[in-house]
Formats: structure tokens, sequence, C-alpha cells
DNA sequence: CTAATAAAAGATGAAAAGCTCTTTTATTTA
DNA sequence: TAAATAAAAGAGCTTTTCATCTTTTATTAG
């Protein structure tokens, strides 16, 4: 596993994949976003319903409904999914898995890992859920494994 | 779960412990580690034994056996041991979870994220096994939760 | 109002991570 | 050589994560 785990994952590309095709309009139904992303559909299906509930994204039943943000949520930070998935220890937690980061009794790595918790804090926090849109539309950044490129 | 898994933070703390402990020759039994920072006794006897297999630890049976560590583990990374645990991907792989993280067809935090884990890395690289003994020994550094101490 | 559509919910299962307990093997010291 | 010591190895259990399949509910177009 990476820094986040793999539900996180496609939750993030799930989010960033229904930002980009509703962010003028529409919905999208959980077969495409499966599709888009290179997820299993029903796995992802459980971590949309759980992101809905939650506000981090929105949904609607019945034809023509789907997956779909409005303006709010493509403002919101990339944090949001990932406390909604994750929770935050992210953000707070020692790096060696004491029970807490404290700076009266740190562990050995303490200083450099805060530098690092800090960078990832400022990434989730500053990226927009639709700040990627532009470069989706144009290629330049993908949600999945591309074909016939090796390594 | 943080960054690493719970196996390799027990493993970094143990092996910082190790290290502490008998950096000044001499062996620390499994007891005496598992109480030194925390951890389940015969969970963390496992990892330890892989350590030793794959040559990040020594270890001696019989009695005044125990756990140790020479000049040449001293001077190793911390690097080796998360590589040993839970394996390089957190040095190449993917911060949205694609199948291989590129600079040709990246995913929308790639170049953001790329910079967090080459810091990542650096921390790892850079830091050496036996580089905390003076702050352990002076109490400036802790291997588990300090008692009496709120948050 | 009915049929079609699509998400929501429920039940279940496989795999991996995390953890415990018991037996065996190697070493030392007396 | 016998007893004590301590890691190594083996077997097995629990929880969490990842995943699939089926049924239900809500919505909409006709
Ligand atoms: S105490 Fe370990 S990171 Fe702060
Ligand atoms: S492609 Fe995602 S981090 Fe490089």
């Amino acid at each position: 596993m990476g820094i986040f785990s793999k539900t996180c994952e496609y939750a993030m590309r799930a989010v960033f994949f229904i930002a980009h095709k509703t962010a003028g309009g529409g919905r999208v139904g959980i077969k495409e976003v499966a599709l888009g992303i290179d997820s299993p559909e029903h796995f992802l299906a459980k971590i949309l319903q759980d992101l809905s509930r939650r506000g981090v994204i929105q949904s609607a039943k019945g034809p023509n409904g789907g997956f779909y943000v409005d303006e709010v949520i493509l403002n919101m930070p990339l944090a949001s999914i990932v406390e909604a998935v994750d929770g935050s220890d992210i953000f707070t937690g020692c790096g060696l898995g004491l029970e807490y980061c404290s700076e009266e009794n740190p562990c050995p790595i303490h200083h450099e890992f805060k530098a690092i918790r800090n960078q990832i804090q400022d990434l989730l926090k500053t990226t927009k859920i639709g700040g990627f849109n532009k470069e989706l539309n144009m290629g330049i950044a993908v949600l999945k494994k591309q074909k016939n490129l090796p390594q």
C-alpha cells in the first residue's frame, strides 16, 4: 500500500473523474466511473455511496441519474475525501506509530517527519477537487493506466 | 494506518531500541525490546526474526543471547528496514494508486506528490540506524508513549 | 401508471494484516 | 553432560481491507 489506503486512492480518482465529467452539468453512472478509473465497479459503488452520504459528492437515482458535483464541491480540497475515507491520522499521526505525536516527547524522526506530514497536508488542503479538469480534458493528466506504454 | 504499516513502525522502533542498547556491545532479549517499545512480544518476535534473516539486525541463541547490531548496521539507513518490511512502493508508487507512476502519463497530483515522495526517501536514506543513540540516552527522543503526559 | 433506469442497501466471501500460543533448535554455563 | 536460556519455527486465530453478487428503493420518461 502507498500513503493512502486503496479505498482512498479509488475515492480520489473517482471524485476527480466525476468532477471532470460533470463540472458543466449532467451526471455520470457508476459503470462509466469504474471504467474510467479502472476500479472494481461494485466496490467503488460502496465507496461512492459513502462519499455521497458525507456530502463529498452528490447522486441521483433513476434514468439520467448518476453521480455529480456542484460548484461548492468543485472548490472543496482533496483533504475532504482523504479525511472521509482514511480519517485524519495522516495529518497528526506519529511516523513511528507512537500513540500520539508530541513536541515534548518526540520520537527520533519527529522533526523530519513533521515536515513531510505538513507537506502532505499542504498538498491535500490546497488541491481543489475541480482543480484538474483542464488537464484531464487535455489528456495531460490521467486517472488510469494508459495502454501500450512500457513502464 | 500511517505512512508505514504497523509492522514497519514496530520494526523501526525495535531496531532503534536494539541499536541504542547494544551499540557498545552486549545483546538484548525480545522481552526487553517489546517492553521498551510497547509492542506485542510474540508478534515482534516474528518481525525481528525476519529482519535478522535479512541482515538488518543480528541475533544469537542461548544464555546471553538476544538481538544486537554491529558497526556496519549502525551505519545503515532507516530505508533498509522499511524496504525489508513494506517493500519499495513508498519510493516509487503513485499517490493515486495508478499501476505505475510516470512522467509521461502523470496523475493529477504527480508533481506535488513526487516532491513528497522524494522527501520521504531523503529522510529514510539519510537517517542512520545508529543515529539517535545519543538522543535516546539523554531521553530527548522516546520510543514509546510516556506516562502521565496528557496529549 | 408502468416499465426502465440507476443508485442504495444487504449479505457474503476472500485475502491480507495483525496478533497469540506452543514446540523446537541452538547455545552456554555450570 | 545436564539444565537453563533465548531465539526460531510452526500452527492457528482475529480483525480489517478489499471485493462480489443480489435485492430493494427512488426517479423519470413514456
Ligand atoms: S512523535 Fe513521531 S512524528 Fe512526532
Ligand atoms: S503518476 Fe501519480 S504520483 Fe506519479
